[in-house]
DNA sequence: GAATTCGAAACTGAATACAATTCAGGCGCC
DNA sequence: GGCGCCTGAATTGTATTCAGTTTCGAATTC
């Protein structure tokens, strides 16, 4: 039996954890040699790796100086937010016009399903898992792949400031979850009553509403980014 | 004077346009070290740019088994097409909201200096660059960099289909170009205008219409593939 | 004659070595 | 004292090499 992950994805996945958890501050340079001993593997496959990351827009490069960690504002946050409004309305739009009813009820269903799990979740991690998941099967009812490649590249580089956002609500209500399942059920019953304008104008308030959070905690972002190292 | 651009960078381009040009057939696999000689480059570099372009969906991969030229379907242009109406929608929505007028008297300024040339031109490429052109400073004008940025990567993947599909109307209409400017200049006059609908309805009509046209387009791209090499 | 297994050739995966470039610090010159 | 050039240390860019996997074909067996 034959590794069946190879090791450049082992170090893909390492590097997109370590850029959730801040391990490279913005606009850090990134050495390779120092990153390759700590990963366990070879400049080869580090080099694509972070070529992959590069494509998908986890970081820049620069000729012949290297990788750097992508620069942290809130206009990047912002405009990766306008994105999703993008992507997600369209999607919402297009499950409108063509998702199989079947379909739809068995996302309906989870959202039931889910619902007691996501009032009790503490777990930032848990909820922002539990949520993307959502927003994931809603863009698989739009029955374009691209569409779904695309929110997953989104999502994978907002993902750290949701946690932080999260994190912060969290300590904020004492352990209380943001939980608008509501704004969730509220898109389904939308696509479900083939009402493409409530559908979409449920989920593009959805999300420009969670993006006001997001720009604030990427304020917050700083705070701990640039203090002195804890 | 140090050369500018990186070995990388000259094959990633190389690549780009191979794959433009049907060089590597749908689903065909890729020989790594026949490229790398006919490209002039070691393997190593050549892995380096194969990997963006997985990365940018112009390729697949799969482990052990190396690189293939992503599958041609009608499904697939359907999807990126729909997923251009999303990102492009969405800018033009952004543009009405907050492009200072005078941006968008510049865009409307460049649609006039280009259209005797864009009635005139004859060479699919010419035609093709000036569209995509548009729609890129259409793009700007949302002042969302991943907006532009996604909308490019959609371009470069839609690029051969479309190349096809105006070679082949230039050949029915005897050298005529489609040249309907007058889509182009309906969507700047929403956009100064600040009519949100008016801008968007009109993006979303002029897109939906140039799909039409593809994915027809993709069953010429077939023919033109599987018939025995010429 | 067909199917299966074994083996060799071809190809990919990764590491290492070396060349080219950048960057920082010091020295000399203005 | 400040500016610019030069040198070397560090880092990136690329080639080469070797190991592991896949693939294809031939030989053997049923």
């Amino acid at each position: 039996m034959a590794k069946r992950e190879s090791n450049v994805d082992r170090v893909y996945e390492a590097l997109r954890r370590m850029a959730a958890d801040f391990a490279f501050k913005p606009d850090q340079r990134i050495n390779e040699s120092a990153l390759s001993e700590v990963l366990g593997a070879s400049r080869t496959p580090l080099r694509e790796a972070l070529n992959r990351l590069v494509a998908e827009g986890f970081l820049t490069f620069q000729n012949n100086r290297g990788f750097f960690c992508r620069p942290l504002t809130p206009s990047y946050i912002m405009d990766l937010y306008e994105a999703r409004v993008a992507v997600e309305c369209e999607a919402a739009r297009l499950a409108c016009t063509r998702a199989p009813d079947e379909d739809i009820a068995a996302l309906a269903d989870y959202l039931n399903r889910m619902e007691p799990e996501y009032q009790s979740a503490t777990d930032p991690e848990e909820l922002l898992a539990m949520d993307e998941s959502f927003h994931a099967r809603l863009a698989q009812l739009s029955g374009n792949s691209e569409l779904q490649r695309i929110l997953n590249n989104l999502n994978g580089r907002i993902r750290y400031i949701r946690l932080i956002d999260l994190k912060r609500m969290r300590d904020r209500a004492g352990g209380k979850a943001p939980g608008d399942i509501s704004a969730h059920r509220q898109i389904v019953e939308g696509i479900a009553a083939r009402n493409t304008k409530a559908a979409v104008s449920a989920m593009r308030s959805h999300i420009e509403k969670r993006r006001e959070e997001a720009t604030e905690a990427v304020r917050i972002a700083f705070s701990q980014l640039y203090v002195p190292d804890e």
